[in-house]
DNA sequence: GTCTATACTGAGATAGAC
DNA sequence: GTCTATCTCAGTATAGAC
């Protein structure tokens, strides 16, 4: 996963000079706005003024190019969904076992890669959060609805691409959700000022924990 | 778990009479009200009314028992947690091995038994789904704190009062998680309609399939 | 213990200029 | 492509009666 990848510009030089862009490059930066603050306060609890602020461009204009609020967050949730399949594809196909232990077979080297692929993308502010905050809306008619596509199509993709069966699918679907769980948790918080919290805590993040303690989002944060 | 249980009178039958109660006992009917309208559209989503309605109260008063619409979804997690707490020991302390498989210890029955008890907590509407919506909210200050002590509250019981390793214990709660995204995301609309959802859906909840079909909020329900 | 009436605010959406 | 000004409504909270 790319560490200081293109996608976070919007965040960290917000629009401040008054710039013209193409609507694709607006809608794009918006986006990643959205993820961060949907991922921190849900659907209902953001609001299109601090999407716009964080995505520097007014809140009309948020409206304008989304039409409305439920637009913006299906659009945010497919922009999810896109980067973690993308994200997972790449690391199915990174076959590099010119490194690997010869005792791990290419499937378990995959799952490894995949696991990680997942945790790396908490560098995508709010991208788990977000998908999580969906996937709890489903008798809404509409975000429900897409809720379940964007969820099966993650399924899809562990039985279908990567060739688990049903039972590993599961079992990495439910690890994911436990992951997705703490972030939007940010147990990192209580990090080291329990023992028992940060057993539960290095429980879930087996690898490389020093960098995910790193880029999680905490505290009083806005994301 | 009790499936007529005295937990759900307040959606069934709503105050319509005009009948005084003990103000504890309007509590205990608000809450569950709450835990319904909390679970389906979340903490910003639910409204103050949409919960007084549900319990047969007006809506400031609602607001009076609880003070703020904040106090009043910190009293309804304390309330979820209460009762899946209680629900999971009850399922570990009764250890009716009368009838047990003679292949399976013990500790693999207790688990079973705190799997289903789990599942079962389906049928106190919006249980699962107002926990999971706490537990996106750790970037707030108060019900972050609150659903972060919740969280590990549940861990303590795995490891301590279930005596689990950290591993177990750690996919106890992925399992849960898992669980508890299903059902917020009425997956089980989808059931039957694509064989890979309905192979999904099965893979999650394999114990007692037809009692869980029937009792899951689905589609259109408000809760 | 519980209601009705209402004040107040926040936020999505629209109009229209540049 | 983007902004400012503003309309409008929903929703929390308060006041005060019964």
């Amino acid at each position: 996963m790319q560490r200081n990848g293109s996608g976070a510009t919007a965040l960290d030089e917000p629009n401040e000079t008054g710039k013209r862009l193409s609507s694709d490059e607006r809608r794009r930066q918006i986006l990643i706005a959205a993820m961060a603050v949907f991922g921190t306060r849900g659907y209902e609890g953001a609001t299109t003024d601090e999407v716009a602020r964080a995505a520097g461009v007014s809140q009309p204009y948020v409206v304008r190019l989304f039409g409305t609020k439920e637009n913006l967050f299906l659009a945010t949730i497919d922009e999810a969904l896109t980067r973690l399949l993308a994200a997972f594809r790449a690391a199915l196909a990174a076959d590099d076992d010119a490194d690997r232990d010869p005792g791990i077979t290419e499937g378990k080297a995959a799952g490894k890669r995949i696991g990680q692929a997942y945790v790396d993308l908490i560098e995508v502010r709010g991208l788990h959060q977000t998908l999580a905050h969906a996937y709890l809306l489903g008798s809404n008619p509409v975000i429900g609805a897409a809720a379940r596509r964007g969820f099966a199509s993650v399924w899809r993709f562990f039985r279908e691409e990567m060739g688990l069966d049903a039972d590993e699918a599961r079992a990495f679907m439910a690890e994911g959700m436990l992951i997705s769980t703490m972030i939007g948790l940010r147990i990192v918080d209580d990090y080291g000022s329990d023992p028992q919290i940060t057993e539960l805590f290095r429980s879930c993040f087996p690898t490389e924990l020093p960098h995910v303690l790193d880029v999680l989002p905490r505290g009083t944060e806005r994301w």
